[in-house]
Parts: structure tokens; sequence; C-alpha cells
DNA sequence: CATGAAATTATTTACCC
DNA sequence: GGGTAAATAATTTCATG
């Protein structure tokens, strides 16, 4: 991760749809350079993918929702199957696994207030493994998009 | 959104960077149709861009936490401006404003804890409007990057 | 008016310096 | 890292139902 190889990966965070002849330019290198290097940091893993993001009304998706989850007992067999089955619900954005009081946070969209609830009632309420939940309405989500190395922790 | 719009738009959310060639090929219509979709989809504002996911190790980003913090006083002023002031430093990945005991979450990575510490006491610790706040690490954030629309409330 | 086929223009990619 | 040429893709135009 040279300061070329960290332009490019600026660039293709800001669109990720532009040519590879555009980030050549951008970054100052030849086409053929741009596109060995986009290659090799896929291959290495810090390039994970391309993704379009969508607008969550579009998809039906108009209310969020953050639910902070205690689950027990805290073993490892219970909070890997939470992980999993939380994760593939429909409604489900992502999932936390944190420390502190509480165990999990779920980011949650639905269409409306009404499915929100139908929705927790339905697929929290009747957990075993769940001790207790609390539900924050999310009234504005900010996610930057463009994230910058931080500096090296050594140097 | 008919049911073709949401076919490119799964697409596009599992590989942003697939051309539209395929895209066409795989849902079954022509290119130039496709295209015009696609097109139709960004100016409509369903699409809202495409983005590269890119590793937080490779970015020296290694540790995350999810910072819940409440401030005072809850005037709009206030909350405008902690919510840009925030959302524009390094180490903040998202800032989620919601309702409840909490005012904001905000979602950081830092480079190792010494530096997720230091970021809290330099620009948390400090703030005069918040009245308090509890950090949690995020031993693991699984996030889903294809999201299909829920059906229409309508029906 | 949306679709699809063909022609044109532009980009990607493999190969060698 | 760069240059070139063949393969591939994007985009425009225009005919069709």
């Amino acid at each position: 991760m040279d300061e070329l190889d960290s332009a490019i990966v600026r660039l293709l965070q800001e669109d990720a749809r532009q040519s590879n002849r555009d980030i050549a330019r951008k970054v100052g290198i030849a086409a053929s350079t741009c596109l060995e290097r986009i290659r090799l940091l896929r291959k290495r893993g810090v390039i994970r993918g391309y993704h379009a993001d969508i607008d969550l009304g579009a998809l039906n998706r108009g209310v969020q929702a953050i639910v902070a989850a205690q689950i027990r007992p805290l073993s490892r067999d219970v909070v890997d199957s939470f992980e999993r089955s939380v994760a593939q619900l429909p409604e489900v954005l992502s999932v936390f696994t944190i420390a502190g009081s509480d165990d999990f946070l779920v980011h949650v969209s639905a269409q409306d207030i009404d499915h929100l609830h139908a929705f927790l009632l339905d697929r929290f309420t009747s957990r075993r493994e769940i001790v207790g939940f609390r539900t924050s309405i999310i009234y504005q989500h900010l996610t930057k998009q463009v994230l910058e190395p931080l500096p090296d922790p050594h140097h």
C-alpha cells in the first residue's frame, strides 16, 4: 500500500464504476499499470468488492432502527447461531457483536413503523436466548463512503 | 421499480463493476435497454452511487467501536453541528442520529486500542455539548451487501 | 414508447519493453 | 512503470412492434 495504491483505493471508494483509464489518468500512471495494481489489491483482499449503494426508500425500507440486544448464555454456540440467523433475516442490514452491557446491535429497516413493530414481535420477542432488547428509531444515518488510511502506528 | 429494475439493482449490489453487457445477459434484456434502465435508476436516485468496499485492516483501522453519546441542549443548532463535525473526523465511519436515551451512535475505527483511547479523549471528552458517552468495542461486524426490496405495504 | 440489432467509438487486457 | 495491439465493452443510431 504505497501512495499510488492509496490514491487508487480512494478513487474506487468514490466511484467504483469509473473506468480504469480514468483512474490511471487521475493518479498519473499508465492504464496497464493501474489495471495490474487494482488486480493485486483485489487479490490481496484490500479491495473486498464493489457494491451499488441503493436508496432504502426505493426498496420499501423507509424506517430504520437499531436494536440493542442482550442474550444468554454467552456461549460460542449461542452467539454464533444468533449472529448467523439474525443476519439472514430480510429486514436486517448489519449486526455488530460488541463488548459491554449489550451483546449485539442490530441495524434493521422495514416498510414503516407497523412492519418494524411486527418484525420485532415476531423475530425478537419470541427468541429464547434474548433476555432483553431496546429499540431506537434512526432519524438519520450519515455514512462516510471514502475512508482514508490512518497513519501507520509504527511511525 | 418493476421486476427487471429489481434484478438489475440486485446484480449491481452484488458486483458494481460487472459490465452492462453481463447484467443485460443475466436479466435477459438487450444491452441498450439495460444501459438506459441503469441510467434512469441513477437519475431517479434509486442507485445512489457505486463504492469499493475496502478492508479496514489495510487502512490501518484494525479496531472498531461504537460510541453512544448524549448531548445537551438538544437544539437544532447543536444537533446539526455535532453531526457535521463528528462525521468529518477521520476515525468516524458513520453517525446514527437516534431516538431514545442516547442521542447518537458513532461508529469509529482506529489503528489500535491506544489510538482509539486517544481519539476519544481528544475528540469526545473535551466537547462541551457531550454530557455523557459509553464506548463499546466491536468484536465483529457483519454487513449485508445485497438488500432485497421488502413487499409493498399497500398490498 | 420501450425494446433490440447493428455500427461506431471507447476501454480493457495481454504481452513485451 | 509504460506502450502497443487485439479483444471486449459502451454507446449511439435506427428499425420494429
